[in-house]
DNA sequence: AATGAATGAGGTTTCATTCAT
DNA sequence: TATGAATGAAACCTCATTCAT
């Protein structure tokens, strides 16, 4: 259902358009600068907050002078932007257990999406609520976030309706409007539990997550067809 | 499941403490000129944001001075906080159908609940869109937010758990990680309609959060116990 | 030939438009506090020439903070034009000899025009200067100079005309660019004097800017007609 | 009265002093970056201004490092002045038609002279506006401008009081006086043509220019002497 | 109860110039 | 001779809050 390369509809993993990013810069010595200052923004956003992060602390966290700042970023949205791919990029191999994709096996299918995706948020927890602060100020990352939301929200539709026809997903439901629904509600899991500090255990997040999943779009949890189906 | 004045874990409505807000004034004069800085002020909030509403737009749009604005209220934070608890006696009466409260009866009380909490978000969109700021901004929101979102998922929790041992819901799922599940998959749906614009139908809203809710807990849609009840 | 309200087609008096400034203070305190930014900018900008006035400068000049400058003007540009406006106005009432302005006057006129525009000069010399730098850098004030300029030409254009009518002035000439020529050459007079340091005796001055102006024109210095006169 | 070489008392041709400028390169490969770093210089002053202008965009502009600039140039002010030189070379040879400088032809000669000013004017209209500019800003070509204004005027003086002396020229006037004035006046028609935009035909600039300057030093146009002559 | 002028810390941003490679 | 990253001083400007009137 879920993509290891799509982590999440409203997640990290796909925000980020490569468009908006400047030259990288040439020489080593111009790689190392930039990327201690991406690594000092991390810790300055995660620590601070967005709103708060001030620019000095930035560079003072990396080492360097305000001016050579503005040799790689042209503003802190640049550089949270850089920070976001950088966690992107970092992501990009997440493990997923390999489970065949075919119909009686979405059970363990969604699981183990769940499960990679919980991880990740888990991993980058401070980040997930940076985003989410972001996405709430900055008109230009609301934009990308839905945009990138829609896309995903669009594939698994897809692959919604075509269980829905094999006779495996209520078929009362509308693709579309359940894949953004459900997905919403795992990531606002992992929100309440790694951002807010809801005290739950990894695992119970994991089966009720998946539970919930299943139930909702009326998948069988044993692999078999809808009592249902034609 | 959920009740009118309580009708979101992360809503509007049950979010104000009203311990935090000083005494109201005493001469009518004073009435008027509070309630004309708390409606100026939910105009410029939602024209502008939270962050860049600014008090000498807020008195301006008021038609007082900014040493007024400090007569009634001791920060922008605090005004904001009477802008949420006006737009919540505002809904203190949403007309819910009279709807028994019976097992039986869950399916038509939870539509009903959803029709009226949708309707709700729709009336004050804006303002909704803002909490969600705010809360990513202001720890003492974020805190307050966070309580009430656990009392209510408490309350939620222990309807489903007497519905569980009724037979009316999954007696698999752990009550209160559901509870707030399901009510988060609620608000953001509500959410992506009506603050991102996803450009979905009110009546469709209402339809498919109400069978996912109803799957998700695996309450049969007829009123019915489920099948493996004992 | 020349107005004392219009001292000089690219000159100060008749520079600054009224829409530019903003609304005035309606405290006697903030009137006062006003008038201590625009003395104090006068002072700075004279001293360190416009580009090198810092704001702090003037407000510590002035005895207020940095704030309480916002609180009166936008713009470093936005003082400078009030300041500009303040020297206009103490400029109002120059005491021209009166002369009658009748044809056979024009000599006695020009040259008590002249006298009073470089003594007007070299009361403001500083300025002068710093609006001939300020000219040079802000398009804003360019333009108005120029279209101050052009509206000042014409009237003058108009009074050459009539004198080539009536046998006064050098009929060969093109009245408007004659009016323009003339003007500048009087105004760059002044600034070669009073701004960069030309050691030249003040009646020196004014005989010679007269002398040159009459003979450009053709005027007869003994108030007769030119002996090409019809 | 004025020598081609020497088109104008405040003009570009004479500005620049020679011993200002550091030794230039010598190999091919020097000379022909310095080049292009002075032609590159001179698109982005007329295009940005000198203020405006930044050394990134003149190197970018160049093709070379912001670093190769300074084997060049110690200075922005310093490129500022290769560029003024590098016009005036440009300016050597501006084929003024050859008049016989004898006291009958003056009035043919001061026509030449400043037809072939504001030719030069027309060409360099962007540059004369930047050095319009650059003198009001830096002290360092104030003075320069300063001091070549008035050794230019001196020549022109001497020339005026032989003319005095041979009563070509009206012998009230103040020779030194008389010339800066005069030479004032062209420039400054120059730049409101050319930098201002004055809407003035060429042919009836340099009528109206010539009529105005020998007016103004009593010159008869017909190459004969004064009547006041002894 | 109302006014509105005054505050001022502190963030963001710029760019000519230096210098190690 | 060429490079381009690094520097860092310094200027502008904002706006919630205070307080004298």
């Amino acid at each position: 259902m879920s993509e290891t390369s799509d982590l999440d509809a409203e997640g990290m993993p796909t925000l980020v358009d490569r468009t908006r990013v400047r030259d990288q810069p040439t020489t080593a010595r111009g790689i190392r600068t930039r990327e201690s200052l991406v690594a000092a923004a991390r810790r300055v956003f995660e620590r601070d907050g967005y709103l708060d992060a001030r620019l000095v602390d930035i560079t003072a966290e990396a080492g360097c002078s305000v001016g050579t700042f503005y040799t790689y970023f042209d503003s802190k949205e640049e550089v949270f932007t850089a920070v976001i791919q950088a966690t992107q990029d970092d992501m990009m191999h997440p493990g997923l257990p390999h489970v065949e994709d075919s119909p009686e096996n979405t059970p363990q299918v969604v699981r183990a999406s769940n499960r990679a995706y919980f991880e990740a948020y888990k991993r980058n927890a401070r980040l997930m609520g940076l985003l989410e602060q972001v996405a709430t100020i900055d008109p230009a990352f609301r934009e990308l976030r839905l945009k990138r939301s829609r896309a995903f929200a669009d594939r698994n539709a897809r692959k919604i309706a075509v269980l829905q026809e094999q006779g495996y997903v209520d078929p009362t439901l509308d693709p579309s409007m359940a894949a953004l629904a459900v997905t919403s509600m795992i990531s606002r899991m992992g929100y309440s539990v790694y951002v807010l500090g809801q005290p739950w255990e990894f695992e119970a997040l994991v089966d009720t997550a998946t539970a919930l999943w299943l139930n909702a779009l009326g998948i069988p949890r044993d692999g078999s067809r809808r009592d249902d189906a034609h």
